[in-house]
DNA sequence: GCTCATGTTCCCCT
DNA sequence: CAGGGGAACATGAG
């Protein structure tokens, strides 16, 4: 993140975007305060500080701005970190995501039950945790308690690249149907981690969803589109 | 006006 | 207890 090493000078904060306290406790606690290297955990941001550290959880339409980068404010700016060389702000039309102040120990219990990291896990631990699910492939790679980090667009992908079915049950795949699994998540998060966003190339189901002719980018054959485990999912009957 | 949206949580059933 | 369905949340975009 651009913060950094950095110290924070000023802060603006709507109201209502920090979950766990006031506007004015974000100043109180931040002003002065120097940002370490953040971690990621799932779909979590914790940027610590030698102060109380910061979390983000970005939503669906949570993201971070850099002044640098795009000078306009925009009236969905909803929290501002003021630095010497530029302004971090974190931009989120629909108010999903939050910010979070949180002493050391007090981590843990904002983050709530989190699985491992999905680009962290090793595959055997992948494996142990989806084949005693008794649900759909797609409900427990959705289930933060079991990976943490894989969402609607990222598990669909997967399971095309994978060639598996959504509604599968979780304990009806083998080893190697699983294993195929894995590999599709690390590869799929790994680009859409390095783009900001799940890749809608030509090549990846995720380019197909949002057209209005929406063909399989391997065999062309019309898309399925039904809601499973509560979202909408699309996935090719022939080749899945 | 209507439907849908990269997420989470809570309630109600089965 | 595990999971599915649906609603709620806030705010547009098409």
């Amino acid at each position: 993140m651009r913060a950094s090493g950095k110290r924070v000078r000023r802060v603006t904060c709507d109201r209502n975007i920090l979950r766990n306290g006031a506007p004015e406790s974000v100043s109180r606690s931040l002003i002065g305060a120097t940002f370490e290297k953040p971690k990621r955990w799932g779909k979590w941001l914790i940027c610590a500080t030698d102060r109380p550290a910061l979390i983000f959880h970005f939503g669906m339409t949570g993201r971070f701005v850099w002044s640098g980068d795009d000078p306009e404010p925009h009236p969905h700016d909803r929290m501002t970190l003021e630095f010497s060389d530029g302004e971090l702000r974190y931009r989120d039309q629909r108010k999903f995501g939050g910010v979070w102040l949180a002493g050391a120990h007090e981590v843990g219990d904002i983050l709530g039950p989190l699985g491992p990291d999905a680009l962290e896990v090793t595959e055997d631990e992948f494996i142990a945790r989806l084949e005693r699910r008794r649900g759909s492939i797609k409900a427990a790679l959705m289930n933060q308690k079991v990976l943490a980090g894989l969402g609607n667009l990222t598990v669909d992908e997967s399971l095309w690249q994978a060639r598996i079915p959504p509604r599968k049950k979780a304990s009806s795949l083998s080893k190697r149907e699983l294993s195929a699994i894995y590999r599709a998540c690390q590869k799929v998060l790994r680009d859409s981690s390095k783009e900001g966003l799940v890749p809608a190339k030509r090549t990846w189901l995720t380019g197909a969803r949002n057209r209005s002719d929406r063909r399989c980018p391997r065999c062309h054959s019309g898309l399925e589109r039904a809601t499973v485990s509560g979202r909408t999912t699309f996935w090719c009957s022939r080749c899945q």
